[in-house]
DNA sequence: TGTTATCTACCTATCGATAGATAGACAACA
DNA sequence: TGTTGTCTATCTATCGATAGGTAGATAACA
């Protein structure tokens, strides 16, 4: 792995457990094996490395979840997917979804990191909404309400899970989205 | 108000706009009109200064949900009372739940201030599960189970809300924990 | 020989925290 | 009634550490 990719991949790592405002050049600098300076050369601001690291994220998020419409597989099988890919970062990573972390942070973020987690949500919610369109006793209407709710308790089911030191609470807290 | 009370007010709004390592003692100190050397003198170290917002928080929240077993006042009608509360704080105030933000920086707070955040869920989960198992259709473990998702749902809510820059973000993602 | 990447060395600004001083309120006591 | 001591709440000034960021030299390599 390049030091590029390492520095994107060490960002990531840094801002799901502590945040944005939780990490620094120099800590990544140390972690990957360079100057904090060196880190400026691939990065000129803050704000750019983490608008990388979020679009990076969106992009492999997405592509993890495949296609919602795919019709080989069942819309309860997608959502079941889904959850259990939040459930991989904060039950095995114990870490935040980035996203989850960015958006309560969104006040504090430069412009080009707060655009980008917004489009992660927004691309999240399409996605959701897609699958929750695909069950018979949906309709367009319900399917994008089920995709904000669903959204929206994932996130905070990962807060939770942190918070009270449980993981468990993690799957109290989805179970309801998961039983269709 | 005193210098002590307006101290502990302005953190809480510092802290629910831009998070635990979004404030400092000396803009505190600012917005209060005194030193940060004197901020210091009511809160010897920053997480002294969180965890005593922490818990007033806390304290005022649950104050004004009410009892949740008053049989006077119907489950829907506490429920609703619920993301009421919340709705004032992210669509009026357009700030986070202290405890949220707290939450997901839960990471990087000092001790004192995580144990905090944790009493906070956990009197709020209590709080909810008191509600929903007076509901006819719903038992024990699935009042708790409700109000796990219930919990996590408007803290993800209003992640979503500010971070799409859209209140009306807030009232899909409650509303089917609204509607038992 | 350029280009790309990394380095050393530094900057300014701010952080949480501390030392030491002071003005005023209040109480104890001769 | 004065005097003495203590407490509260604030101040100025400073600490070492760290933040994000930059200029210019140097190394690796196509």
């Amino acid at each position: 792995m390049s030091k590029l990719e390492e520095i994107i991949e060490t960002a990531e790592t840094m801002i799901r457990e502590r945040g944005y405002n939780g990490f620094s050049f120099r800590e990544i600098a140390d972690v990957v094996g360079v100057k904090s300076a060196s880190v400026h050369y691939h990065f000129p601001t803050k704000g750019d490395l983490g608008a990388v690291v979020a679009r990076a994220y969106t992009e492999k998020f997405l592509l993890a979840l495949g296609d919602p419409e795919v019709e080989k597989v069942t819309p309860k099988k997608l959502i079941e997917r889904y959850i259990e890919a939040c459930r991989y970062a904060v039950v095995t990573q114990r870490k935040m979804c980035l996203c989850g972390m960015l958006g309560a942070e969104v006040a504090v973020l430069p412009d080009e990191v707060a655009r980008e987690t917004k489009v992660f949500f927004e691309k999240n919610i399409a996605w959701l909404a897609k699958v929750y369109a695909r069950m018979a006793n949906v309709g367009a209407a319900g399917a994008l309400g089920r995709a904000y709710g669903a959204m929206a308790t994932v996130e905070g089911a990962m807060i939770l899970a942190r918070t009270l030191k449980d993981p468990d609470a993690f799957e109290k807290a989805v179970k309801q989205i998961a039983t269709s």
